[in-house]
RNA sequence: GCUGAAGUGGUGGAAUUGGUAGACACGUUGGACUUAAAAUCCAAUGGCCAGAAAUGGCCGUGCGGGUUCAAGUCCCGCCUUCAGUACCA
């Protein structure tokens, strides 16, 4: 058989099922379920690339395995299809998003059929879809028309809420609410205009619209949340984000904080990924204390994790942006602070983060009172506290905190010693639990645990303060400032949302002009007509009738990326209800995904907000269950090989360059290695006064040196001072297959020149040899990088089943590994020699002409049920382990003893086709149908392991003398230890090791292994 | 800095509860078939040393210790790489 007729082969199982629709899933079966998942892609326009199939075929080969073990399988796939690129690529080239999105499923789609997926897709999803994002819209509704209530930990109607401040007022409700909410009584409630009330009642729903600080990316037009930014700037693009007030939609996940880390116990999730949202969520006990702020009317609220400290206080400090700053700080002190403020205003995030050496502050002038002792405590402004986290303020411990420390020693603020035999002036710091408190009044002592409880006991009774537990997590921005989204369902109604009827759901997306924001930087949905809601008729209408009476103007901006991937699985399972996002039977059947497979970069985004927004809904009697993915496995990356063809740049001075790319040093490490890069370079310009050779990664602008001279030894810097090295290579991506090009003079870099324009102008670099200097690196698989390896090409050229399985043979799955065509030759022939098993006649399948195909009914040898049975044991706990390299490498090993043994038989090769279904799909069910069978064999029971095979009755021992193997020796199993130990001391190689001395001992282990200490 | 993962031949990677290190494959070398090539098949393949050979010896799972009859695996102390995260009070 040629690769032509693998392909054929193919072709023709991929119409097979297609046709017969082998995979749907039924909603009702008298089979147990079983849910496989894969997180669904973004239709990119730059199609797949090998990476991308790794977990789909992982998920597909479990799938596959769990319907020959009888059961009713739920695998479907869909499209995560609102987003960025679709919308760039729209304002570049004014085509409508909803093209190229649907253009890009086709491609994707007719990629993955080539894979040979047994995906039900019937029940296929698009985001984009206005029949889905009708139920994206209605959960956001769902969370504006809900509130949390702590005491009974739940999510309840909004309406509750309302009785309750009609009944009570909101000072008896435990809510997750805004931090500025005003007490009320029942009667001020009912005096408050309906107008009052609503914006009362926006401070407690779980989706609100608020003024907060935001990651504004100017180049991107939009907000980004915290997880679509790395390294301080855009996840997507790379550009440069900065913080910025604005009026937006919020989720109040902190309301879920506490559920969110409880519910991580009850899950099957890889370690790592849940320590990931453990840290994210960050959860941290301690004490809220208040400090009443001296001639004002004003107190300063702290969180610390050490109020058992809290007689070690010398200062306070607060953030910069702290609202009491300006209200509490001295004139005197008023010029130094301003100025202070500005200062830091102006600096980036980012340099705030790097600069974590210089101690920078400003004494307000005002001082607070110590809770206890009444003492005077200076209150500073440092930019080492954060607004965002706690309440944006510190109580200030010199001696027990290494920041406080670091202050209080660079202005010369006094450090208290309040622990027992630590020299705290040379800068000692105590262990908390195993240090004795002094010097702390009633504290005195004391070990951390139980003045800590003593301490918020004190406090309670003051009323200055009471145990808290504080968490990282942040609510999270919902609305961006793009086109290419879902619509919120709300219109504004005297500036405050309304939300349109449920009833008329959904909201589609209208037509624009362009998809750039408006000139007056409005959303790109500022410059629809058709933008205004109707509240008589219920429907969109010209913005020219908004008249605030009866038509009022819609939401203009859009929905995150992660709203539509929330709860996408469970629309998989009803994909076509009009009625609700699927029906109570199908999610009382199907319940939740019992594998999902995808990528851990998700860990503090989708996986998060996901679990958030099922565990709302359960709240709220939608969905039958807390958590969306029982067992979770990430898969590692593909990697691909770029290789780089070197060239000069322009020649460029270190000294006079001050332009600084931010984006690559992020830490003292980043800062070490690429310096090392400088530095080697540097030595060579000595050795050969040629340019500078910088890796391509470093390629970039800097500036501000001076900046770098933090991370640095001073022996390192003073080669940034030399201006002589002037100038550097960089260099440009070439196709990762450069090898099969091999760039050896001009006239094959002129074959690039397509490829990138630059290539037209630089000036390259030659080797001795005259060819170009190409290097390689390793990196991840992307377009702009030229590494990218097509799967359709494997497939054309090898068939799917060798790129399925060669994937999967690459190494384990969770591991990141570079892609590399070398070794699938391997996997390739193991699938010839799987065919030649079934066939008769000299090397059948060579020329083309395939070859006899021959399965008998004789008995199969004792040797041939063997193998069979060792493999379907071997099989069937990797698959459980999803250890599917090593169950590769177990088929290979089958075959070849098969084939050595020259096993025809039925009995034996039609269990071992089925076993390797998942794996290789068409050439199972090519070899299948061969043997007489007219059902596909994607349900044929999955062989049964039969320990009888197995039974052995004897075993080769290893004979190792003071733990070395030196020989080994076949002997019965039923033998006893005294019997096996008399076998071998008689043994003459026995006496040949001993070489006459006399054993101390010998060690028998029966089944394993005789080690004889001499 | 903190958290997590990992370090095994020329390469990708195997090694149940501690029990024959290097399965399986790639690559390399040699051979068969062929006019030749491809394809296929067979053999060898961790390193070093001795030997004509059969064979034998030593060293070997990042480094240094330890526990054990026996350590890639367990314990202690380091090093390196990767990933995440970061002035979190």
């Amino acid at each position: 058989m040629s690769k032509y007729d693998f392909n054929k082969i193919e072709e023709k199982w991929q119409k097979y099922w297609a046709k017969n629709q082998t995979f749907q899933a039924k909603n009702n079966s008298d089979k147990p379920k079983y849910y496989v998942l894969d997180m669904f892609p973004y239709p990119s326009g730059a199609g797949l690339h090998v990476g991308h199939p790794l977990g789909y075929i992982a998920s597909d080969i479990y799938a596959r395995y769990k319907r020959h073990k009888g059961f009713n399988v739920l695998h479907p796939q869909g499209y995560d299809s609102f987003g960025l690129p679709a919308e760039q690529y729209a304002i570049q080239t004014g085509q409508h998003p909803k093209k190229t999105t649907k253009e890009n499923i086709a491609r994707y789609r007719e990629q993955l059929d080539k894979i040979g997926f047994s995906f039900d897709w019937s029940r296929e999803v698009r985001t984009s879809d206005p029949d889905y994002y009708k139920w994206t819209q209605w959960i956001f509704m769902q969370l504006f028309e809900s509130w949390y209530d702590y005491e009974a930990d739940k999510a309840k109607p909004i309406s509750k809420l309302e009785e309750l401040f009609t009944s009570e007022g909101n000072t008896k409700v435990n809510a997750a609410c805004d931090s500025n909410v005003e007490p009320f009584s029942a009667e001020d409630w009912n005096a408050f205009s309906s107008e009052k009330q609503q914006k009362i009642l926006l401070q407690y729903r779980l989706t609100y619209l608020a003024e907060t600080e935001v990651n504004w990316c100017p180049q991107l037009g939009t907000v980004l949340a915290n997880d679509e930014i790395v390294n301080g700037v855009s996840e997507r693009g790379g550009y440069p984000v900065v913080r910025k007030k604005m009026k937006q939609w919020s989720m109040r996940i902190t309301a879920y904080a506490q559920r969110l880390l409880d519910g991580l116990d009850g899950i099957d999730w890889p370690q790592p990924l849940k320590d990931s949202q453990i840290n994210w969520i960050g959860r941290s006990e301690g004490a809220s204390v208040t400090f009443d702020v001296k001639d004002h009317d004003e107190t300063i609220e702290v969180f610390t994790t050490r109020p058992d400290t809290i007689f070690g206080v010398s200062f306070m400090t607060l953030a910069p942006e702290h609202d009491l700053v300006s209200k509490i700080t001295t004139d005197a002190q008023k010029a130094d602070v301003e100025a202070y403020i500005e200062a830091t205003a102006k600096r980036s995030e980012r340099e705030r983060m790097a600069d974590v050496k210089t101690i920078s502050g400003v004494f307000t002038g005002a001082y607070a009172e110590h809770p206890f002792s009444g003492e005077s405590i200076p209150i500073w402004i440092g930019d080492y506290v954060l607004a965002g986290y706690g309440t944006g303020a510190v109580m200030s411990v010199p001696c027990g905190d290494q920041r406080d420390y670091d202050f209080a020693r660079h202005f010369d603020i006094p450090i208290p010693n309040i622990f027992e035999g630590i020299d705290i002036s040379e800068g000692a710091f105590a262990d908390k639990d195993k240090t004795v408190i002094t010097n702390s009044d009633f504290l005195n002592g004391l070990q951390y645990k139980a003045a800590t409880n003593k301490v918020i006991e004190a406090l309670e009774q003051k009323g200055a303060g009471k145990g808290k537990i504080n968490y990282r997590l942040r609510d999270a921005v919902f609305s961006r400032q793009r086109y290419w989204g879902e619509p919120f369902p709300v219109y504004y109604k005297n500036g405050l949302p309304q939300l349109i009827d449920e009833a008329h759901l959904p909201l589609t997306l209208p037509e624009v002009s362009a998809y750039l924001p408006t000139e007056d930087g409005e959303p790109p949905l500022g410059r629809a007509d058709v933008w205004a809601w109707d509240i008589q008729n219920n429907e969109v209408v010209a913005n020219d009738n908004v008249d605030n009476e009866t038509v009022f103007p819609l939401e203009l901006n859009t929905m995150p990326g992660w709203a539509g991937s929330s709860c996408y699985m469970f629309r998989y399972m009803d994909p076509k209800n009009d009625d609700a996002l699927a029906s109570q039977e199908a999610m009382d059947y199907w319940q939740n995904v019992d594998l999902y497979v995808g990528g851990s970069e998700h860990a503090t985004g989708h996986l998060l907000y996901s679990r958030f927004w099922v565990k709302f809904l359960y709240d709220r009697g939608v969905l039958p269950v807390e958590e969306p993915f029982k067992k979770l496995i990430n898969q590692g990356m593909i990697l691909g090989e770029s290789a780089f063809v070197a060239r000069f740049s322009k020649k460029v001075s270190f000294a006079e360059k001050d332009k600084i790319s931010e984006s690559v040093l992020k830490s003292r490490s980043d800062a070490k290695s690429w310096f090392n890069n400088i530095k080697n370079s540097i030595e060579k310009v000595i050795e050969f006064d040629n340019p500078i050779l910088l890796s391509q990664s470093y390629s970039l602008d800097f500036k501000n040196i001076e900046w770098l001279k933090h991370y640095l030894k001073e022996e390192d810097y003073k080669y940034l001072n030399k201006e002589k090295y002037v100038a550097y290579y960089s260099v440009d991506n070439v196709p990762a297959h450069v090898d099969d090009v091999n760039i050896s003079n001009e006239l094959d870099l002129e074959s690039f020149k397509d490829f990138r324009p630059e290539f037209k102008e630089a000036e390259y670099i030659k080797e001795e040899d005259g060819t170009f200097k190409v290097s390689r690196e390793v990196e991840k698989m992307s377009k702009s990088k030229y590494n990218v390896v097509n799967p359709d090409d494997i497939c054309e050229d090898y068939g799917a089943d060798t790129l399925r399985m060669y994937e999967m043979f690459l190494g384990p799955l969770e591991q990141a590994k570079p892609w590399n065509t070398a070794g699938i030759s391997g996997v390739h022939n193991f699938l010839k020699k799987l065919w030649k098993l079934y066939h008769q006649g000299n090397s059948p399948l060579e020329g083309g002409k395939g070859g006899v195909f021959q399965v008998t009914d004789d008995a199969a040898s004792k040797d041939s049920l063997k193998t069979l049975h060792k493999t379907i044991k071997k099989v069937e706990e990797d698959i459980e382990n999803f250890s599917f390299n090593t169950s590769v490498s177990t088929f290979m090993i089958a075959v070849n003893e098969l084939t050595t043994q020259k096993c025809t038989s039925r009995e034996v090769l039609e269990p071992l086709a089925v076993l390797i279904s998942p794996y290789a799909p068409h050439i199972s069910e090519e070899l299948w149908s061969l043997m007489g069978h007219t059902e596909s064999i994607a349900t044929a029971p999955f062989p049964k392991f039969e320990e009888r095979h197995l039974v052995e009755s004897s075993k080769e021992y290893p004979i190792s003398f003071n733990g070395k193997m030196r020989f080994t020796l076949e002997l019965p199993l039923d033998m006893s230890k005294d019997e096996i130990e008399s076998a071998v001391m008689a043994h003459e190689k026995t006496t040949h090791y001993l070489d006459g001395r006399t054993p101390k001992k010998v060690i028998v282990v029966p089944g394993k292994i005789v080690n004889i200490v001499g």
